[in-house]
RNA sequence: GCGGGCGUGGCGGAAUGGUAGACGCAACGGACUUAAAAUCCGUUGGGGGCAACCCCGUGCCGGUUCGAGUCCGGCCGCCCGCACCA
């Protein structure tokens, strides 16, 4: 045996191992349960980095200690192949999309087969392969017959750089989430998932997904957005009103406060306020200026609140003498809502700072509870919390839930004429519960000759728009449909599925290559056979990995996306593993798709990820030189020493300072490549120190020092079981010795004892404690050997206890250095591969002492110990404790005041 | 502004309301060595004491409890998410 272990020989030895029996291919009939854990599946860069690492590891160990628990394990791997740095790539290298997406597939694979990942590569695909977006486009054409995409004409988040339409989700701070441009507004026709439709369940279905992290829900429940409050319509006063308007629609969630009401405010793209602005260029100018603002100087908006009085007047509902004038504000969002309020500035602080800049007056209407009313005023700070009713006629007294109730109840009972003119935009979203076919928008019912409609109407508001998906992108699955001038829109018909990519598109100018092709888009017409173009806008990249998922369970189906016994099988995904920063995006669009699949009848399931586990970034120091400049943690050589440490230029001496921890990032130049520590230090080095030190969901900061102590950590254990297997075959000729039981029952303690910890901290994911579960294990181990070593002799008995202490300290850390686990497994003389024996089970036995050493303290305090039978009474234990020196000391001759005994944990003598 | 999370040695972090600091890193001492590396053995929260031991200590201030890092209330700080959301 070799007194120091290769991983370099090693590694790629047990991976053809592996592979030549093809242990961790998922077979479809294999009748065990199953268990499908899935990391979010890569963008295919063309390198891994660190921080895949440690995504896949984490993944690999459940992987591996699920399918040693008996489990048919379903662990795929794939690529999220489409998007827009291949069509960069194209412009900037001349080399096709196709092409630089599959050379970097190509590249990253081989990196990730160096890991030892334990992974089904047979159902490997990427998104941007045919075979793939066929049933995407499919279904697509599904979810328009269900009416769940839909074409629409929308104010889009137009990136002027990368010449594409974003979500609203894709725009941060009003800028596009890649490119970094400030977002421009256009109307634009565009593909939509209805998103909306799901709004309540999405929202309900959150408190089923109890293996998700409350940071999650809570970020998913708070992008959804329910409001409940009042659609409240207010008649203009007819004098004032442009022509044709008669009223503005306002949502609500304090109708509570109607009689402080100082004035409506209406978004600069309302229609009213376009309206009043046809004839008057002073309101004109200030809409223009409020847009111009519009998205990028968030901090400034926030500052002042602006407003221009149209002259339009509206009339209280519930006192027509009473007019409000009606504003265009710059603090009201056409997005959100109705695009109009009214504005209560006593209990809303915008409203308050609004009226106070153009003298509206204030009025409280709500009084907290303990103050007089009578001298109950606000000048600058609003009030927003419960209260009595005052100053508010008929609702005086009432709390503020009873006011809203009493509010609604009124005016869904009045009535006003319904409005000469359907309206055009400004449209409240879709309510919740769906209006009833026979009600709705255009309705109403017949006073005398009028149509008349409720003044108000109880509304749930949500923040959650439809998922616009059309992007002018040529690398992204094809939106599969026709247009044409006789029949419209036609979906091309499923036998002509997959809507193919054209392989020979140029990127030599900006926009839509697809758009750009000289023939690709011209087709005939599937229902008239006259000339007809296609879409050119292909899916938002998102569409691709809503699903995948689903597709992992049988990727050979050619015919379909799914096969429904086995999607429906192994979904939901039992543990899923990624970033936080999917945490809204790919998590609610897979959470929508999976219901729109089961719709359309391919899926049979609405959660897709019963468990989600969002890991932590992957951290590193900074180096910067005197002239500022980032260098790399590989030009860098540390000196560590009592006085800190210290960063030297390797090439030049120079000294270099050491800065914040920060992501690892190219710009900061502090990324540490997989592929140096792999080569440097082997695969399971890598993994060891991903999983150790930091709790997985936290951050990890990755240093020179904790990689090598984990290298020193794989040469300990190596040396310890090979020390273990020359005592297993010591045993038979050395002579026995009784005095070792004591040794021997310890260390089948300690290796039962870290079996019964790892076993239960795996599945929780907590890896760090595994990992110092398995240096104590270590630590003891070693302490063992020595001592046995010291007393000159061994017993088959402690041999044996010795190989038995080995081979779990193997089977437990093989989850995490599989590699390693194969090389010990077999110095150990085991036949077969560590990858294919089961889970052992701890004796439980040997995990309960008969004696228990409890602490004693005194008032609190722990000042002693006692050492008891496990089974002893706690009248017992409070006998012996009050044996103690050192209690009777405390006592001092006096009676205890109390004596408390916690059986197995603690006694606590009060004195 | 709203919501959430976190705050423990030189550092990363352990600790079902029950012995605070497991385990690792770093540092220091010793053994081995001509020497170094590697390895092995030990020390390492602060203060006091010759010692047995004693006192203090989980961001700060209070509270509940026999007992609080943990629970409750109020501050301070950091991180994350959302944000004129009506």
């Amino acid at each position: 045996m070799q007194d120091r272990y290769n991983a370099r020989e090693a590694e790629p030895r047990w991976q053809k191992a592996w592979d030549a029996r093809g242990i961790f291919a998922t077979r479809n009939d294999d009748p065990r349960p199953k268990y499908y854990v899935l990391e979010m599946f890569p963008y295919p860069s063309g390198r891994i980095h660190m921080g895949h690492v440690r995504n896949y590891t984490m993944g690999d160990v459940l992987a591996r200690f699920m399918r040693a628990r008996g489990h048919n394990v379903l662990h795929p791997m794939g690529w999220d192949a489409f998007g827009l740095p291949a069509e960069n790539a194209a412009m900037e290298r001349k080399i096709p999309p196709r092409a630089w997406t599959y050379q970097n597939i190509a590249a990253m694979k081989a990196q990730l087969q160096t890991m030892g990942l334990s992974l089904d590569w047979s159902r490997e695909f990427a998104t941007c392969d045919p075979a793939y977006y066929k049933h995407q486009q499919k279904m697509f054409l599904d979810f328009m017959r269900a009416g769940l995409a839909e074409r629409e004409k929308r104010k889009v988040n137009w990136d002027p750089v990368d010449m594409t339409v974003l979500a609203n989700e894709q725009v941060i701070d009003g800028r596009g989430w890649r490119s970094g441009a400030v977002v421009e507004q256009r109307e634009m026709n565009q593909w939509v998932f209805k998103i909306t439709k799901y709004s309540q369940e999405l929202l309900d279905a959150l408190d089923t997904l109890d293996r998700w992290p409350e940071k999650v829900r809570l970020m998913q429940r708070n992008w959804i957005g329910r409001s409940e409050g009042l659609l409240i319509r207010f008649a203009l006063d007819q004098k004032t009103a442009p022509s044709g308007e008669s009223e503005v629609k306002v949502f609500t969630t304090r109708h509570d406060t109607l009689f402080g009401a100082k004035f409506i405010g209406v978004a600069p793209d309302h229609p009213l306020a376009q309206a009043a602005a046809a004839k008057n260029p002073a309101l004109a100018a200030f809409i223009a200026e409020c847009k111009r603002h519009g998205t990028a100087q968030a901090i400034i908006d926030t500052q002042e609140k602006l407003g221009f009085d149209t002259g339009i007047r509206a009339l209280h509902p519930f006192d027509p003498a009473w007019t409000l004038p009606v504003y265009v504000t710059n603090f009201v969002l056409m997005e959100y809502g109705t695009g109009a309020i009214f504005g209560c500035p006593a209990h809303d602080q915008r409203d308050l700072d609004f009226v106070n800049k153009y003298g509206l007056g204030v009025t409280p209407v709500v009084c907290p509870p303990d103050v007089d009313p009578k001298s109950f005023v606000i000048t600058d700070v609003a009030y927003d919390g419960d209260g009595r009713m005052i100053n508010s006629r008929f609702l005086d007294g009432m709390s503020v839930d009873e006011a809203k109730e009493e509010v609604a109840r009124l005016l869904e009972h009045a009535t006003l004429p319904v409005p000469a003119r359907p309206r055009e935009s400004g449209e409240p979203p879709p309510p919740y519960p769906p209006p009833q076919a026979g009600e709705g928008k255009g309705g109403g019912r017949l006073r005398g000759n009028e149509r008349v409609e409720p003044v108000a109407e109880r509304q749930v508001n949500f923040r959650l728009r439809d998922w616009g998906i059309s992007r002018q992108r040529y690398w992204g699955c094809p939106i599969p449909v026709i247009h044409c001038e006789n029949c419209g829109v036609v979906p091309v018909p499923d036998a002509d599925l997959p809507v193919a990519l054209p392989e020979d598109a140029t990127f030599d100018k900006p926009g839509n290559a697809l758009d750009h092709h000289p023939t690709w888009k011209h087709v005939t017409c599937p229902q008239c056979g006259g000339p007809a173009t296609r879409e050119t806008d292909t899916m938002d990249t998102f569409v691709d990995s809503s699903w995948y998922f689903a597709r992992f369970t049988d990727p050979w189906n050619e015919s379909a996306p799914t096969t429904r016994p086995v999607v429906d099988r192994y979904l939901p995904v039992d543990q899923y593993i990624g970033g936080v920063e999917h945490a809204i995006l790919h998590l609610l669009y897979s959470r929508f798709f999976t219901r729109a699949m089961k719709v359309t009848g391919h899926i049979g399931i609405d959660e897709p990820f019963a468990g989600m586990f969002t890991q932590g970034m992957v951290v590193h120091e900074t180096y910067q030189t005197a002239a500022g400049e980032y260098v790399t943690p590989a030009e860098v050589k540390i000196e560590a020493g009592p006085n800190g440490r210290r960063a030297h230029l390797i090439a030049t001496g120079e000294e270099v300072n050491i800065g914040s921890i920060e992501k690892m990032s190219k710009s900061k130049r502090n990324t540490v490549d997989p592929d140096d520590i792999i080569g440097e230090y082997g695969a399971d080095v890598a993994r060891w120190f991903m999983l150790s030190d930091s709790p997985p969901d936290r951050d990890v900061i990755w240093t020179e020092e904790g990689v090598q102590g984990s290298w020193r950590f794989v040469q300990k254990l190596w040396r310890q079981v090979a020390e273990a297997a020359e005592l297993a075959e010591a045993a038979a000729v050395c002579g026995s010795r009784q005095a070792e039981e004591a040794a021997v029952l310890a260390l089948r303690k300690a290796a039962h004892g870290a079996l019964a910890k790892v076993t239960g901290d795996i599945p929780r994911l907590r890896f760090n404690r595994c990992v110092a579960h398995i240096y104590e294990l270590s630590n003891a181990f070693q302490a063992s050997l020595t001592a046995a070593r010291q007393a000159g002799g061994i017993s088959p008995a402690y041999a044996a206890a010795a190989r038995e202490a080995a081979e779990i300290m193997v089977l437990l850390f093989s989850p995490m250095m599989p590699h390693l686990a194969e090389e010990c497994w077999a110095a150990l003389g085991k036949s077969g591969l560590v990858a294919e024996s089961p889970w052992p089970d701890a004796e439980q036995a040997l995990l309960v002492e008969d004696t228990v050493t409890l602490p004693v303290q005194i008032n609190g305090r722990k000042r002693a110990e006692v050492t008891v039978s496990r089974s002893a009474t706690p009248a017992e234990i409070e006998r012996a404790v009050l044996e103690l020196d050192d209690v009777k000391r405390a006592l001092d001759g006096r009676a205890p005041k109390k004596v408390i005994v916690v059986p197995q944990r603690i006694v606590n003598v009060v004195a």
